[in-house]
DNA sequence: GTATCGTACAACCAAATGGTTGTAGATCAG
DNA sequence: CTGATCTACAACCATTTGGTTGTACGATAC
């Protein structure tokens, strides 16, 4: 079986950026307030190239954005990747109300 | 800074297993219905030995369970995996909240 | 009892991941 | 203009990941 292909490498990136604490750190932070790369970068206990490199992963997973403004890059926190998150666990969790509804009814005609 | 230890490396984890479109497609399958390993190795395209190691990394998460049944290994979703991992999400959809909440405020008083 | 089935697990491999340092180009401050 | 700052990106490294094959062992079928 291969199960879906396009969509799936997306699903993959996404969940991906998300198993990581730094990178989910990042996201909580630029989700309340700006941060250029560097401002972020002075937050962890490590180098600025390794920190520079998780933006660009939660950014391919669109979890975050960047602009740039001055020689600074200013990162935001991209709804449009959370959001597709929630909605892909929630239909794994419409399965699971599927499943206990069915065995509602088995009970019930039982 | 060090983010939070212990409780990430599950959350790590929870997000990596669902990191892979056949581990991802296997959770749908097992909560739907019961399947033992073979009977999951039959519908890919990859070793029972792969699959094993997929079902093993779901178990790990608490995304699945595995009951030992005759010769047979049982595999059933787990509803608290799944759980966990929404309620991760419904957090982070709450700091987007809170900040459409600051912005009325602001606007509001502006 | 013996062959088969389902599983576990080790050893191995290529590719991806998460980190480093170093170099170079823009942009800003003085 | 010059120097400092911010970023991008390449090269490198160790570890993890996702896959393979092979071996061993308990449970089942005949």
């Amino acid at each position: 079986m291969v199960v879906d292909q396009l969509r799936d490498a997306d699903v993959d990136r996404l969940f991906q950026a998300l198993a990581d604490a730094t990178r989910r750190d990042i996201v909580r932070r630029v989700t309340v307030g700006e941060y250029s790369v560097s401002g972020l970068a002075a937050l962890y206990d490590m180098s600025f190239a390794a920190v520079q490199k998780h933006v660009a992963v939660l950014e391919r997973a669109s979890l975050v954005t960047k602009e740039k403004r001055g020689r600074e890059q200013i990162v935001r926190g991209n709804h449009e990747g959370l959001q597709k998150a929630r909605r892909l666990l929630d239909e794994y969790e419409a399965i699971w109300r599927q499943r206990a509804g069915r065995i509602a009814d088995i009970l019930a005609e039982g």
